[in-house]
DNA sequence: TGGGCGCAATGAATCGTTTCATTTATGGTA
DNA sequence: TACCATAAATGAAACGATTCATTGCGCCCA
């Protein structure tokens, strides 16, 4: 209910031709010209140029909004992630634009920075502007969020993040078996100690992660050690806590990052502090940057399909959109481990 | 003239409560309805409680499309930008994301991919949406974009790029300045032959750029050589082109990467063909990619104002949006060249 | 007591389309 | 020639808000 309004603005003083003047124009009723403009069928071919011509002349333009206003929908796709710093979100926002605008439909992005109240802020203003669908990657706590969404009845797919909501179709990633293939190459290699880097604990998405890390440690035997590394605030907390983190003799051996900002973090981090990769620590991230291949020795990481994922985020909100109303489906998409520099055996003496 | 149509979708089954239902169950007409809504002083306290009620127990929203209809703006500004691969403009959209929402706007953006038709067509679109406002990053040929902007008259500013279309408002980079300095770095560490590689050399920007570089080479003296190395499809084509240029006793000691994607080529080419930076040849780019501080030794590079720019544009379109009829405004901001490790003295014998 | 003044509340017009029930024109057939 | 079917064109009613001229009402003061 809360209502949204945009700005003072000046109405543009020049007034746009309408179709009422392209109908003045040609000699005929709005009906016909509309009818025209529309390619509908109905038309004679003498007073279809003839409108045509006049729309060419005034240099008639639809007015998208009152298209909208009258068909009840508007073309508009609404897209609601955390931010596009991460490589991962920035890819997904570029894949999401390109097959959108391929089909004539618009996107509306807007950034929740992970903070539950203002996504449900940022989502309640696409709501008003009357957006046909919605493509979401909820905050750590979407509840409201989600009640919002599913009592506005707008077409939605949750992506990326599940959520045990079984109100929306979903497409996701199999966090647990991605961490369980890491875990255990890096079990493989030799690493007994094994750091585990997040921004956000309470993400679904960090807490499969973590259980199948545990997980998976725990059934390595008793000697194994998992540390899960929680919420830096910027890079220079993180780098202290990594520190201490890294410090005394039975340190970790691996590094895994949760994503490719901690991964830059990280890597700056070990840099500044004098550790090399992987001689004294292994390195391993989640998402795939850009300069995974940059960086000396590269990056072993965990490339997550962004393109599937937005294409059947798509596909499934299209089939919403018209009209589809089976039950919810859910996709679950496998992540790839690259094998590059910068996981290694451990050191001999650690 | 283009009709823009969004494809079909079915209209949603449930409807949304309107205006007129809330005056109904408050019991009053649609005028005093909307007046309490849009906190007009004249009416009662007790009405208003009422309105409020009613308004709260239906989860009544504003439609956006009918107010916008009526009111004849959208508080939508679109963003027209090449794409968001470069760190240059995701950096950009994010910077304008920001400061919008804060102020109750919302970015409706398209991409361009550096293409005049698809940057007109999309630009259309925008136009058909009846956006309020439009910052363009204009394509190599604007031309014909430019014009269809002009013949609107949506209030738009032009950002990054410089044309010399007197009827817009532009915020851009000095970047004949920028290369100056970039040069002028260069030559004072000792290279006399210096290499740059860019991407698009129709861009006006591109085009200062090589204008200031070979002036400040030829100002050095006639032993001094610049080289610009154009258009490269892709990672793998630029790596031949690259080696191919590098190749023969008098190969360019110094490169300078136009944007942050030839950048990352340009290492990726290098370390591929064995060669070392700064020992063999120094390297330079302009934008700040994210992974500068992470390659060893880290880019000396170009930092340019990206906030500022969107700042700048952005209070620039405000103005005009509330009537602001003044000549057209330039605003013209200096990058800074940020030294790193991947600059030194070329080697002995080159 | 009546006239004027102000505040509250109303109702209708408007924004620019699409859509659909009618009307008008056209041609063919009985 | 009368009739009907079909096609072409029209006019008006939506869509859901805002806005503004008008009305109704209570109060104060002369």
């Amino acid at each position: 209910m809360t209502a949204i309004r945009p700005p003072a603005v000046q109405p543009p003083t020049v007034r746009a031709p309408t179709i009422r003047d392209v109908a003045d124009r040609a000699g005929v009723s709005i009906g016909t010209a509309s009818n025209v403009l529309n390619r509908k069928p109905q038309v004679g071919a003498a007073l279809r140029d003839k409108v045509l011509e006049a729309a060419r002349e005034l240099g008639w333009r639809p007015n998208g909004v009152a298209r909208s206003l009258r068909q009840r929908r508007t073309g508009v796709v609404g897209l609601c992630v955390p931010l596009t710093g991460s490589a991962y979100f920035a890819a997904m926002v570029e894949a999401f634009e390109e097959v959108a605008a391929s089909q004539g439909h618009a996107i509306m992005q807007v950034l929740s920075h992970s903070d539950p109240a203002l996504e449900l802020a940022r989502v309640e203003t696409l709501l008003a502007r009357q957006i046909d669908g919605l493509v979401l990657v909820p905050s750590a706590m979407p509840a409201q969020t989600l009640d919002t969404i599913a009592r506005s009845g707008v077409p939605t797919v949750v992506v990326d993040r599940l959520t045990d909501d079984q109100r929306f179709d979903t497409v996701t990633l199999d966090d647990a078996g991605a961490m369980r293939r890491v875990t255990e190459h890096l079990l493989s290699l030799g690493h007994r100690r094994i750091l585990y880097c997040v921004r956000y604990p309470e993400l679904v998405t960090t807490q499969a992660r973590i259980r199948s890390f545990e997980a998976t440690m725990r059934e390595a035997g008793p000697a194994v050690q998992s540390r899960v590394l929680a919420r830096p605030e910027d890079p220079l907390a993180y780098a202290h806590d990594l520190c201490s983190a890294l410090a005394g003799p039975a340190h970790p051996t691996a590094i895994i990052a949760s994503n490719s900002i901690l991964a830059q973090w990280t890597l700056q981090a070990l840099t500044r502090a004098g550790w090399h990769w992987p001689g004294d620590i292994s390195v391993l991230a989640f998402d795939e940057p850009a300069w995974a291949e940059l960086v000396t020795p590269p990056l072993t990481c965990v490339r997550q399909p962004v393109q599937a994922i937005a294409r059947h985020a798509w596909q499934q909100l299209l089939a919403r959109l018209a009209g589809e109303s089976g039950p919810r489906r859910h996709v679950v998409l496998e992540a790839e481990l690259v094998l590059r520099g910068s996981t290694a055996v451990p050191a001999a003496g650690s």
